[in-house]
DNA sequence: CGATGGATGAACT
DNA sequence: GTTCATCCATCGT
């Protein structure tokens, strides 16, 4: 399957968070492919979302999130990297957190990066799903839409009823934390937390 | 099981 | 100096 053209991220960016369930994540780096099927993400948006990095203005750490959609946008948190993917217009920025994978290609490969760890633990976070994958601050920036890191839709259909839509994980209490803006799929043992 | 706290680094006030 | 879009070990039930 081909990657997920630009204008797949240029739809509402809680609806890009919803669609990208089920599509999946691949990494070629040089030891191998990894990567596996998004099973969990939350939207970060624009306007009136206080937990958004952007919310006050353009930084030298959040800029990405203002390029054009189809990029990432990679930050650092505490000692882990988490990966977002740029939606939007270029200059609005917002984008959508890939919080877990149900890992499918390169398992062993991630289990080496990871340490040993169950499978359903491998990318059941977005800093585990990055030191996994071998996501680091280098692909800040970089595009989501071709290889080595790329993300494609897979034949398999989605059911709406798999969807469970709630509030953001680890947003504080007056930085809306309140807002619908998490998706995963119910019934995945790969998600976070339930 | 669930709750808690420390690690640890960069951006920002 | 304060604040995290986290993770993991270590407690406590």
């Amino acid at each position: 399957m081909p990657p997920l053209p630009q204008s797949f991220y240029l739809q509402p960016t809680p609806q890009v968070a919803r669609d990208l369930l089920g599509c999946l994540l691949i990494h070629e780096t040089p030891e191998g492919p990894c990567g596996g099927l998004i099973v969990e993400t939350e939207a970060y948006l624009c306007a009136d979302d206080p937990a958004c990095h952007a919310a006050l203005g353009r930084t030298k750490r959040n800029a990405a999130m203002f390029g054009p959609p189809g990029h990432a946008y990679v930050y650092r948190i505490h000692q882990v990297f988490c990966l977002n993917l740029v939606t939007a217009p270029e200059g609005v920025a917002e984008a959508v957190l890939l919080r877990a994978l149900e890992p499918t290609v390169g398992a062993d490969l991630m289990r080496r990066r990871r340490g040993q760890h169950a499978l359903k633990d491998l990318c059941s976070g977005p800093g585990k799903l990055c030191q996994a994958l071998g996501i680091t601050l280098v692909h800040n920036g970089l595009s989501v839409m071709q290889p080595p890191l790329y993300v494609s839709r897979v034949p398999a259909s989605l059911r709406d009823a798999q969807v469970t839509q709630t509030t953001r994980v680890g947003i504080h209490p007056d930085k809306g934390a309140e807002l619908p803006l998490r998706f995963y799929l119910g019934d995945s043992p790969f998600i976070s937390r339930r």
